[in-house]
DNA sequence: GAACTAATAATACGATCGTTCGTATAGTTT
DNA sequence: AAACTATACGAACGATCGTATTATTAGTTC
């Protein structure tokens, strides 16, 4: 089966791709507000307007951009904790993931959503609205992982209970490492509150993954 | 002892406030960048080279701003905590106090510092270090609630630790409320983590405030 | 009341913002 | 080769940004 391919639809896809990867990487920085259509065509030494026919607006610009960080996001984060059987070796593989995914600065100003839901927590729209959705799916992935943890009789917790703390651990050591200048040190505090809030949970005979 | 005023700077001193306090209102929705000074002068109906003139540069302006932001902080989450006596009683008061700060908008766009902790934790410059220590100035207060509980035989637990976990809490409060348009019902569930982390960490025999 | 000072205002600057329009180029289809 | 389509570009739009300069007004001091 040959499948044909249009040249002119594989150029604007590469072009597309090259945009998005750049435009994650500055709104991680300077937030989805500071990412401008005219620097963004500058760094990539393309035209303003080129660059804009392929969004129409800067708001589906910046919907776009929220879309591809949420798949560098599974990659980075969900994909390498579902590599781990489920159950608390899981939960604790996604902490794992995710502080190493804001230490790593897979995003070079830290957690991308961090960022862009404190940018847009307060204020209307599309993008809003886009974020609180991806906020949401996020939380309940948490959720259900601990579920699953509960279910095998591993961990005895409120899975909504225990999720908004281990994301509340998540999301702190982000932002002190940013303010105190990329500082690694948190990220070990994040990850001891992290054992010593699972071991507590976790239920007599169940072998600790750490 | 007569004080002699000159109305002039009194005029100054007046117009100077009004800015700041709409500014902060301003900040914490739409940022320190967000803030500008045209719209600024256009909702205060003043001119924007009168109110330029105040701060004489933009960054000046941010800087203002956030030193009167931490001002209000201090009133309405330090202050009342600081009216109970020091130990787990404060402690508890304090996380009531910074959960309430949240919940009741102090500031329309909910914690002035969460959000523009998370617009400048990646950049650099004056505004970012003002912020860094601002952090610090905060952490170090409560650690320092903590450490009094501590000295007292109330509490059992490493006081930088669990200082990094309170904060995560009200942190995240604070952010799932406002993605979730104002739903109140996250404060309940911080206000759950704290007092379980607290009374895990109590003395055996101390009375608990709640 | 004249001289002086501090706060406010009016106007304009160059830069950049998001967006629109007309056109040129690259690639496909007939 | 002609007709068509998708992508990219150049130039310009009106609006707004932060900032500088110059003038006006309100209040003090002599």
């Amino acid at each position: 089966m040959e499948t044909r391919v249009d040249g002119r639809l594989v150029r604007g896809d590469q072009t597309r791709r090259a945009v998005l990867r750049k435009a994650v990487d500055i709104a991680s920085v300077d937030g989805l507000e500071g990412l401008s259509i005219g620097r963004l065509a500058k760094e990539l030494e393309i035209s303003k307007s080129g660059l804009f026919a392929h969004f129409g607006s800067k708001e589906e610009l910046q919907l776009a951009t929220i879309r591809a960080a949420r798949r560098i996001y599974a990659t980075s984060v969900v994909e390498p904790a579902f590599a781990v059987e489920p159950g608390l070796g899981r939960v604790w593989a996604l902490s794992e993931s995710w502080l190493e995914y804001s230490k790593r600065r897979v995003f070079p100003g830290g957690c991308f959503f961090a960022k862009a839901s404190h940018e847009y927590g307060a204020r209307r729209g599309p993008v809003h609205d886009f974020l609180a959705e991806v906020n949401r799916e996020w939380i309940q992935l948490v959720e259900q992982t601990i579920t699953e943890a509960v279910d095998r009789g591993e961990l005895a917790a409120d899975p909504v209970q225990l999720a908004f703390e281990l994301n509340a651990f998540y999301d702190s050591a982000n932002m002190a490492s940013l303010l105190r200048d990329g500082d690694g040190r948190v990220y070990a505090q994040a990850r001891q509150s992290i054992r010593a809030r699972l071991e507590a949970a976790a239920t007599a005979g169940t072998a600790l993954p750490w």
